[in-house]
DNA sequence: CTGAAAGCGCTTACAG
DNA sequence: CTGAAAGCGCTTACAG
């Protein structure tokens, strides 16, 4: 019994098309139209390969069907981390849409690494996927990749950056700039920034700060913090901002989590929120809905990316051009409680 | 300029094994044995191909390979959704730990509907997945096309079930007796148990009220909500638990999100956790350790899951039997200030 | 509406 | 260490 032996064993897996075509006693190609396009078979003759089919148990082979015809359905979802996005209900909607469409997909997750994002391009690539989109850093070896394998890409990114094909998102500029208004406006003075690492944030930050010295002739303060922005850097941030010379009167956050671990930290140091410090998340994620305080956020979106991605890959399918597109998905205050 | 004469032109794609192999004066089966063990291959043609392959920035065509080889390096995840689940971490580590086996995971979100999984179940075995791991519930006929099909299946459940092939998880009735006993040491003696839908709570529920009341002589309160057990349901189960006659000393929620909404609410409410309500949460994610206060949790041992799902995987794979096994990867009551 | 044939781009014993 | 050949399980014009 050694490794040759068993590998013919594997012999007696599944029906293949051929086996269910001898069983209904029609052609292979026949059985393949009755999976394909079953209107264009014989009612009597569909009847007996759906016999034939639930006899032997049968279920296509993709990868063979993939390869005849070189369409894959499969696209890949290249994302940085699943345990503190902000997004994860948008990749849900974009995989239920997906799904809809009968397309399957690979999860690649980077954990932000540009380069581990390379190498899975090269794997995505491999596969002949129908379409990459991308939520993650990726180097340049793989964006070069990407360029030349003319594969639809769609970026979700600041929607005024340049894209490696089509670029879906808002212009974090305008957000910043908004929020800047937003803070002017709310009668705050003494606003605190924080960024994270990455060109998005920086876009907005920068946005912020010019937009904040116009309004109000003087300078706002701002912190760097390390992606991901998640609950647990709430601390950190409250303590800094507490030992600021400067009392700071509202935080403008990168994500909806970091946020409400301010709130909480606020409120166990005996401040009133958003009396004592007013708060304001990004993302309008549920939970920013059922804080005590209710949570200001930024509402960015996400569900007009699904739609707008499929209808990108419907476009290319039927091989018209969209290339260097960019779709403005916009963003939208939600001014609720916390500031 | 008719569909017919456009897709023609997909003919100019990318080069092939054999393109490269007449480029590098080689037969495709020596580029092959360069891909998939270049060690056999003589370094001067090594060299050759190497140089062809960059030349052509060739990439191997995995659906090729794949329908050749019978073995797609595919694993599915099916699991019910990314938004709500305490399991994000999870799912990363074992991401990670099958890319680092070089192989490729497939998404497969079911919403929490068995009959969705069901048909997922179809799509994963058309592209003959090497293993389905799965964390979510499927109906009947997903779970008799599984098991027909001989595919090695790693569920993510209670280990005290029967398993379709291979279960990893905690017995949910021990953790139902663990919290029963902690929470009667720790002087609580109202509980209310807040269970979700599914068998995973209702077996941890049925055993948590049977021990607590071998422990304490009376009946602890129950309440059954909708799954997810999200943050938004915090709200309307404190508002519950504060209408009952019998005050409530301790709750006790399938989610850490959740009991954090609930600390929340009862902090608004002017209650002092854990003095006037403790809580206690499941799940022991990240956020658990950084509110205030700290939440009480269990960890149920996620870390454990991956290395398991992939030793198993391995085992299969050396063709050895390991049908109808158990790993109970059990679970720790992870006590901090909530309760 | 159906069949026969070529082909998708690889892998893998089998020889040498 | 390398080549020649068969085959993986489908799809798709092309005829009929």
């Amino acid at each position: 019994v050694n490794s040759v032996s068993r590998s013919h064993k594997k012999k007696s897996s599944s029906a293949t098309l051929t086996d269910v075509a001898r069983r209904a006693s029609v052609h292979a190609a026949t059985v393949s139209r009755f999976f394909s396009n079953p209107s264009v078979v014989a009612k009597r003759t569909a009847a007996r390969i759906s016999a034939a089919v639930s006899a032997m148990g049968y279920t296509p082979n993709f990868v063979a069907g993939s390869l005849a015809s070189s369409r894959p359905r499969l696209v890949a979802l290249l994302i940085s981390d699943l345990a503190h996005s902000n997004f994860n209900e948008a990749i849900e909607t974009i995989t239920a849409g997906l799904a809809k469409a009968r397309m399957n997909v690979m999860l690649c997750l980077t954990g932000g690494s540009p380069e581990r994002a390379g190498q899975m391009v090269t794997t995505v690539l491999g596969w002949r996927v129908d379409a990459v989109i991308a939520w993650a850093p990726i180097d340049t070896r793989g964006c070069e990749l990407l360029r030349s394998s003319g594969v639809t890409v769609v970026e979700i990114c600041d929607a005024a950056a340049k894209p490696l094909d089509i670029g879906i998102g808002f212009v974090q500029a305008d957000l910043g700039h908004a929020l800047a208004r937003f803070a002017f406006d709310g009668g705050y003075r003494r606003p605190h920034f924080v960024a994270t690492t990455g060109r998005h944030s920086e876009l907005r930050c920068t946005a912020f700060m010019q937009e904040w010295k116009r309004l109000a002739k003087r300078h706002a303060s701002v912190q760097q913090i390390d992606t991901p922005a998640g609950f647990q850097q709430g601390r950190a941030i409250f303590a800094h901002i507490h030992a600021l010379k400067a009392r700071v009167d509202v935080v403008i956050c990168p994500s909806d989590h970091l946020a409400q671990a301010i709130v909480i930290e606020a409120q166990a140091q005996g401040l009133q929120v958003p009396g004592d410090l007013a708060v304001i998340g990004l993302g309008n994620s549920p939970l920013s809905s059922c804080m005590r305080p209710t949570l200001t956020t930024v509402d960015i979106h996400t569900d007009r990316i699904a739609p707008e991605t499929l209808a990108a890959l419907d476009v290319r399918k039927q091989g018209k051009r969209l290339r260097k597109k960019h779709i403005n998905t916009g963003f939208s205050i939600v001014a609720r409680e916390s500031a």
